[in-house]
DNA sequence: ATCAAATAAATTTTCGGCAATCGATTGACG
DNA sequence: CGTCAATCGATTGCCGAAAATTTATTTGAT
């Protein structure tokens, strides 16, 4: 069965088509982190051959969600704590950044803009009616357009495209925590707060919201990984054990 | 001829070559800004197929030294003044964050390092003796070790990868400027007071040192590159003139 | 039994060729 | 004369199979 909802549209490159879905799905976790990417169980899961998955991998690769050892294949990248924090701290400045130079110069569209963002947010259920061990799809959409909208009055094409990237990580980490516990807590008060705060152009509120925005998920997604480590290590350990 | 001093050495994999010469050449600017990439072409330059071609151009198209149009194929990135100026105010916002880190926590290791780093950037001869129209490339690879190393010890790999992207692409605008004017500055001096800076842990100064190598830079490459543009554009005009 | 070399299986990486697509040119028609 | 449709060449994008490499298994010597 294909996995991803987001069918493949039409007149799109295969190429096109396998980058979104494995995207998708290393971010949702069903392909899980450290999984081995075969190109052959590829080929057959995306019903495409093996040049185009071997492109999208490349890209991914460059997007840091898909890893590649010399003659001997892909993997989907690896967690840890040392990476989660890593992550979470550049994305605090990087976001600090782009947000600071959004409340700048950010006009009356993108006011408009990111209260329309917040509008369709908060009235986005956030739980999946079909699959309750997971956020719902829509939610999340329109989770990252609102942190997009946040900051889209940047200026900065290519720090935009940074912080999206790194948007799309912590994304990952936030499934797999999701996957474990799912205590999902309240965060309409939280965003709402930031839109308040950024509206405002009041620069050093709207930083320390972010921040603790970030910091909470990081928390939140930093146990559940802890938790999560109590499984066994999928190291092969087939080594006959010696005298 | 094949063009990179860089021969693919032994036992590499030819998708890593093709992605190591490629990449060489659009930031030497052998591979012009806006050049079309046919694999055919690339195909006999690099004497390989074309799967590891596509699949190193897909990789550079994440990094941003390409761009891909459906069905259309592969081009050097467009160069352009406000690109310029994203690409140069985005860098320094993140070399800061990262210096700053790297003062914080850069110990014995990190100054002797960075002392050594300096020293060999000091001894390298700017000039290539071989190619007088071009920056040697020793002296780049040692500039750059020595841009690396004051930021090394910043413990944020992450970021550290995004600095050197960015570090990247700006070396490409660099080396189109040297191309049309070469009045090559002396910055052995302001490399030393940035090391002078960063050593003595004086945060403030050494992120306006950076900021000003980085802005000096910017200007004198904004000015080549707005004089090059009183060249032809690229675009074909073969459309009959109307009437 | 232990280790190492040798063989076999599995998987990655690469190639050559074919189908789909785009751009330009030509020719028919209003 | 200009517009539109059909055609052709060039180029991209894709597949299936071959070559190279790694991994697992067997074999043989000590």
């Amino acid at each position: 069965m294909p996995s991803s909802l987001a069918e493949s549209d039409a007149s799109q490159t295969l190429n096109a088509s396998a980058l979104t879905q494995l995207r998708s799905d290393i971010i949702a976790c069903r392909l899980m982190p450290n999984e081995r990417l075969r190109v052959e169980a590829l080929r057959e899961r995306y019903g495409m051959g093996a040049s185009p998955i071997r492109e999208a991998l490349m890209r991914l690769e460059a997007e840091g969600l898909v890893e590649l050892e010399q003659n001997k294949g892909f993997r989907v990248s690896e967690v840890s704590r040392e990476n989660l924090l890593d992550l979470m701290n550049t994305r605090i400045e990087i976001e600090s950044i782009a947000l600071r130079w959004s409340l700048e110069k950010g006009g009356v569209e993108w006011e408009a803009n990111l209260l329309s963002a917040f509008h369709r947010l908060s009235r986005q259920s956030k739980i999946d009616p079909a699959n309750t061990a997971a956020i719902s799809e829509a939610w999340s959409k329109e989770h990252a357009d609102f942190h997009t909208a946040l900051v889209s009055a940047c200026g900065a094409p290519t720090l935009l495209s940074i912080r999206s990237r790194l948007f799309e990580q912590a994304e990952r980490y936030v499934a797999l925590s999701i996957m474990s516990s799912s205590p999902l807590r309240d965060d309409v008060t939280e965003h709402k707060q930031l839109m308040r705060a950024a509206l405002n152009r009041d620069v050093d509120k709207t930083l320390d919201l972010n921040r603790m925005h970030i910091t909470r998920t990081l928390d939140k997604v930093a146990v559940a990984l802890e938790a999560s480590k109590a499984h066994v290590d999928p190291r092969m350990m087939n080594r006959k054990t010696l005298k």
